[in-house]
DNA sequence: TAAGGGTGTGAAATCGCTTGCGCCCAACTC
DNA sequence: GAGTTGGGCGCAAGCGATTTCACACCCTTA
């Protein structure tokens, strides 16, 4: 059994220096042309493969990164880590994945590890909790790139979902199938992606001159579904000429779907809905009922740990990225009236 | 600001040679305890993290293991590879994830990349495909797990969740509820998960002595709720008194529900169902609408990871290792008679 | 013809750690 | 008391690449 070749038997048997096989296969320095090729044919014809750790030994990159998620297993995070990783996977890098969820020291342990493997980068997953605790010592400043959902210092990498934009294009949608009496019914207020999505809405209905129906501005409440019921109850109870609802989670739009069916309001016909997480994708029937926006948490994932490559190669400048939601065109906005059978 | 600390750094401060700090840190070799101490002593003092870079150099040891699966995205990979990674985190191994679909030219040239880096181990995420297509050559011979859902040989280090265990679980709670004309409505014959949970049902029956209804065996079809609908519908058309379904996943479940209730039949109480995945839990009610069986992928790759790093250390015997499904009770056999917006 | 400049190549140092081998000395055996 | 054992420790050799520096050579140019 051959013993993996090494860059010195290269040198050997193309009868150069090791120092003029490594700089014939890395195209870095002066060699002619007449001994780059033979020393590349030498290099193939033995399979040479470089050794990526003597590399990393003597460079100082270690061509691995750490990702350190807030809550690994969360419907948020595991998108956006399996996209991350896979793309650094393509890019021929390595990760450490680690959650953080635990005490500070557990994550002061964790930066330890990372130091000592001298990793590249950090990519952080999640929302704010852990930021202010992710102290980098002086000497282990690596770059470090955010993939979450809320707002962030300037001075930050951050890569998100757009939010916003998915609220202006929810009023959008709306407006354009010939709704005039929209409301939205969100969840929690002061929460950083709520805020974004009601942002974004009140700009595009300001934009359209029209008023937010149910008093003017977004009903809070919370991401459940109980909260879709009871919005629903108090929409009915309130006589107001609603005819469109943006609901910031898809739980809530099938909770606002169900209670208005249950009292005979016909949806679309009556009031369209307009959800926003595109979760129960292939969980409900094949042909779309519910209109939705899939905010691309996988791309989300792929372009922060683009992004931590190109500062690790010392380009790009710090801000938020966005990562635009994409449109699921279903039967609650632009098809025929719908019924649970629909739905389930 | 101070460069990281050496253990020739450690070494020279404590008075002793690089060799001694060396064996004192490890743990192995002779060392005497006072010796050791002072060592351990003044490299905490010194802030010392040993460089695994270096360390890998030297012992050949990675601690990078590779995840190659077959659609990184895909419902069951990503709980799976989240789940491994993430117990790799844990102990301090860094994983490459590489996503397989694509040719086998493809998948060569990433196993070209894995030698490359020297991995420890790999841990191959899917079913069958690309198994066959996994050729490692004589030089580059490391462990290998599979966490897949399919049989293999027995000589393969194989984990996987127990499908026939759910099937028999699944018919003895029908059973244990009171049940005695039980259906199986599946997916598609000759799928390996598919077969093995028809396999644990038919025990489970033969077991108890009852006969499987609707012509004694399942009824195949495939994963669409489509197919749900069609097989109540036959269920329904046939005449025969059918009391229970195990349905092979969560979304025939929700057809075969909505289709029954279409027709006025209740469920529970005329028909109970039981489904499997449990993918919509936090979609629908909190509540629990549907008894469904949870693979716990997560765990499934957490053990996967588990096993490899032991077969790395070279204990473990080659087999398949199951993980038990996690019974989820809800109202489709236990509870007061579901409406579809109790599902909603 | 001598000085200067670019080009192709190689010797050797270096990264931080593990480990085989050998030395010294104390304790034990016969 | 001579020989044997073995514990404690250090020297030095790697591991496989990158990179600095020096050198030989050829071609310009004054």
């Amino acid at each position: 059994m051959a013993k993996r070749a090494s860059m010195s038997d290269v040198a050997r048997v193309a009868g150069v220096s090791l120092t003029t096989a490594s700089r014939a296969l890395s195209g870095a320095g002066r060699v002619s042309a007449e001994t780059r090729a033979k020393v590349i044919e030498t290099a193939e014809r033995l399979q040479f493969q470089p050794d990526m750790i003597a590399r990393s030994f003597v460079t100082g990159r270690s061509f691995i990164v750490g990702v350190l998620a807030e809550h690994a297993h969360g419907r948020f995070s595991m998108p956006l880590i399996v996209g991350a990783t896979n793309y650094l996977g393509r890019e021929n890098i390595a990760a450490v994945t680690l959650d953080a969820h635990g005490t500070p020291r557990i994550l002061n342990d964790y930066l330890k590890r990372l130091r000592s493997r001298r990793i590249d980068g950090l990519l952080v997953v999640g929302d704010d909790p852990n930021r202010a605790s992710l102290v980098l010592s002086e000497d282990f400043a690596v770059p470090v790139v955010f993939a979450s959902s809320s707002a962030t210092p300037e001075t930050d990498y951050v890569v998100a979902p757009d939010n916003r934009g998915a609220g202006q294009a929810a009023a959008e949608h709306l407006i354009d199938i010939g709704r005039r009496h929209i409301a939205h019914v969100t969840a929690a207020v002061h929460d950083a992606a709520v805020d974004a999505r009601v942002t974004g809405f009140t700009e595009a209905m300001a934009a359209a001159g029209l008023p937010i129906a149910m008093g003017g501005g977004p009903l809070y409440g919370s991401y459940l579904q109980r909260w879709g019921i009871d919005a629903a109850e108090r929409i009915i109870a309130s006589g107001e000429p609603v005819d469109a609802i943006f609901a910031a989670n898809d739980e809530i739009a099938i909770g606002l779907f169900a209670t208005f069916h249950r009292h005979g309001i016909r949806v679309p016909d009556d009031i369209a809905i307009v959800g926003y997480d595109n979760r129960l994708a292939g969980v409900m029937r094949p042909d779309h009922p519910l209109s939705t926006f899939d905010p691309e948490l996988a791309t989300v994932g792929e372009r922060a740990a683009q992004r931590l490559l190109s500062v690790i190669a010392g380009a790009g400048e710090p801000g938020i990225n966005y990562v635009q939601p994409r449109f699921v065109e279903g039967r609650s906005t632009v098809g025929p009236t719908l019924s649970p059978y629909d739905v389930l």
